[in-house]
DNA sequence: TTTTGTATTGAATAATCATTCAATATGGGT
DNA sequence: ACCCATATTGAATGATTATTCAATACAAAA
């Protein structure tokens, strides 16, 4: 009786199969990283997860390391996708347009706990910066430049000069940040309803007149 | 001939070596984590950089884990210790009162990186999440609070009434954690001065008659 | 001088894990 | 029915590291 059969490999399915064992273990990587934290997160716990064996995984990804930063470019190519789509959506005015960036910064996919757990996670841990900046610095300058030039054209709208562009981005990504730790530690108080509701007020407070920021 | 002499105990020097020890380690463990992370923070690393031996270090706080916590114990002491001052510093008047506090959230000795890269080393790894909140869930919480109060204070003086206290104190408090963050990944952009500056310019934008928020 | 108690060392132990790899399973081609 | 290529397993290996503890050094007391 062959109680751990192998896995059956389905020419047919070969490339699905690929991406799903791909995708599996990189899942059950996040969830990982959520549950015990980069440093206890084990080959064989997400293995497990994913319902690979431990060998497998290994084998698919090369190394731990890899694994690791495998997920991290998922989430990090899932977010730029996200928000990309708005700044290139032409229907939208500026007002229309952070208004769909806030929401997308604490939307239920992108601020999921887990996921906010791992980039926290890659953030903090000093050996993963390198990485993480070969990752992510791209990603991260671009979109803050994009912030920057949305609110420019926002301030030449409205007339609002006391703030500059680069301020009022500035101040928006660390509350980002800043919020998006909080969701960690007390996601009962820091809810994404919360979350959207402060910044908005913070922008409502700037751009008194514009009716949209709630 | 003697390479390593043991160390000489001095009884008129104990209590002080004691601390000493003590100390040497706790700042050790600062630097070790700053410089490795948490996850690789070993007790051989730390003894060595505090020079004494291994099995010392782990005599002195009885486990790798309680040197750790020890470490977050004194930052979290040592920051309540300076916020405190403020607070119960009966000659400023509120806007005196949050300046003091902002320059000292972005102080060289409160917001120096390597106790940054502690705290928020201790923030994100899941593990250590239940010993942080024995910590500093108190002093969090108060801090929390005084920081709403003096806002009410100063709402009321200055006849803002758009934007409440919770919401700004809350403001802030994500804008300092968010900012903290970043000063990790590039002190050279978010400079001490940079952060003030930024947060300041966010209070004089509400409070638009008060001169002293530069 | 000898004894005693405390501070400190460093080597041994044991546990945890990433990584490797030989063995096995499977399905298609012949 | 047999062979081959590929997918997958799981046990063995080796490295790292917290923790323990017997041995040592020293100062003060006797």
């Amino acid at each position: 009786m062959n109680i751990n059969p192998k896995k059956i490999s389905n020419p047919q399915l070969k490339e699905q199969e690929f991406s799903i064992n791909h995708q599996k273990l990189i899942d059950a990587t996040i969830e990982t990283i959520a549950k015990r934290g980069l440093a206890d997160t084990t080959i064989a716990q997400v293995a497990k997860k994913a319902m690979v064996s431990q060998g497998y995984a290994n084998f698919r990804f090369k190394s731990k390391e890899n694994l690791l930063l495998s997920s991290l470019k998922f989430l990090s190519d899932e977010y730029k996708n996200s928000w990309q789509k708005i700044f290139e959506d032409n229907n939208l005015d500026p007002v229309g347009r952070i208004i769909k960036i806030i929401e997308n910064d604490f939307s239920s996919k992108i601020a999921s706990r887990n996921k906010i757990a791992v980039w926290v996670s890659f953030y903090s841990e000093v050996k993963f910066r390198p990485s993480y900046l070969t990752i992510c610095q791209k990603q991260d300058e671009i979109y803050s430049s994009q912030m920057e030039k949305l609110i420019k054209e926002l301030n030449f709208l409205t007339d609002q000069t006391f703030l500059t562009p680069r301020e009022i981005s500035e101040t928006y990504l660390s509350m980002v940040d800043g919020l998006w730790q909080r969701i960690l530690f007390d996601p009962k108080i820091y809810s994404h309803v919360f979350c959207k509701g402060l910044i908005k007020k913070y922008f409502k407070n700037i751009y008194t007149d514009e009716k949209r920021f709630v």
